[in-house]
DNA sequence: TTTCCAAGTGAACAAGCGTTCATTTACAGT
DNA sequence: ACTGTAAATGAACGCTTGTTCACTTGGAAA
């Protein structure tokens, strides 16, 4: 039976995850050694491999963490109304569960090439899973005539490229707060969907 | 005097650089080994060093490179009329320059976290006058009442996200041909600087 | 108080790393 | 044919890598 008190690995486990995470999206996976990722945690480099049968594992782990999760808030999210109403919602959705977590982004698009074959499908099948929320949304406006779309998958993807690089130039302490570029890209969201006048 | 038949250095240097690209964009810089340049080159470890003084540098110069060429070829590139064709020979320009270079790409977005602070800034610099370009186009437009945009230069981070995104997911045997994307995106691009009806 | 075992240590392993350099090779100019 | 030198070799350097494992530690349960 686990301790229930006094045991460290309900705690290390997350310590090693965070670790890893940080040291990573900074620099790279095959950049940080497993040995520098132990020194952030405050262990021995062996000691990881009580949470992680090897380096591949470790960050396949973090991207299927963040696209689970990613997944569930979504889903958690009341996305009603009007298609309008939900691409909008969709829009601050995305940019407010993003935002707070640009390391998990950065190394859940950057490091997709390290991952193994198989690890790699299954990365790309949960993103695939948000996509397909989003072009929901679009689909239904199509049909009730809200929105007219030239292509609508490429429109998809064009939108979360659009959103998702927030993360790389936004700044706390930047010209324009958060609230700002939240009106700011609901605004060219919906004017991508709207047919040109 | 360089020799000006049989030397190998004009050959050997572009094909170290094509070689690392490829290896960079495919495997992350810290994750490919001099040894695997070398090898790919055709040649032992110890003479890329008669091209580079070391892997930073190496690293430096493709992105380096990279920067210069598309601004070079930008600038050689007509860019005239109205606001709205300037705007739609940027869309066309940046997407032919950019899908035929997707190691490039994608390294020069990927590898800047491994730069020296000092490398650093002047691909960052070079960025933005690339940047610069699009932001004269919009500023053109807004002041001639073509355009009307919720922040100027946060629409600029905008489209390039968007135009640059197109490289990860583009295949040359995909449902659509680069022309069919390249309509699509200059109607997604006209409709992002319109304002909504 | 004793027992037990999860958690962490620290040394060790073979392999690979970036980089240097004395040496060899082979071609251009004489 | 001879010389000079650019280009490449291949061995060597000290160091780091991911991973393993016999061993220690310290708190929970008995």
């Amino acid at each position: 039976m686990a301790r229930k008190q006094g045991s460290h690995s309900d705690i290390t486990g997350p310590k090693v995850r965070a670790a890893a995470l940080r040291l990573i999206a900074r620099h790279g996976c095959a950049a940080v050694s497993m040995r520098q990722i132990a020194a952030e945690v405050g262990v021995q480099a062996g000691a990881l491999y009580n949470y992680t049968s090897d380096k591949q594992t470790l960050l396949f782990d973090l991207m299927r963490r963040h696209m689970e999760k990613l997944l569930a808030a979504y889903d958690e999210t009341l996305i009603t109304g009007t298609p309008t109403e939900q691409l909008r919602a969709f829009t601050l959705f995305h940019i407010r569960y993003h935002l707070p977590r640009r390391d998990e982004v950065f190394v859940s698009y950057m490091e997709l090439r390290n991952l193994s074959p198989e690890n790699f499908l299954v990365v790309e099948g949960l993103r695939r899973n948000y996509e397909d929320a989003l072009e929901g949304i679009l689909k239904a406006g199509e049909a009730d005539g809200s929105f007219t779309l030239p292509d609508r998958k490429v429109t998809v993807l064009s939108l979360i490229a659009q959103l998702t690089g927030i993360t790389n130039w936004y700044r706390d302490d930047g010209r324009l707060t958060q609230e700002q570029v939240e009106d700011i890209y609901c605004d060219l969201v919906l004017r991508t969907v709207s047919a040109p006048r």
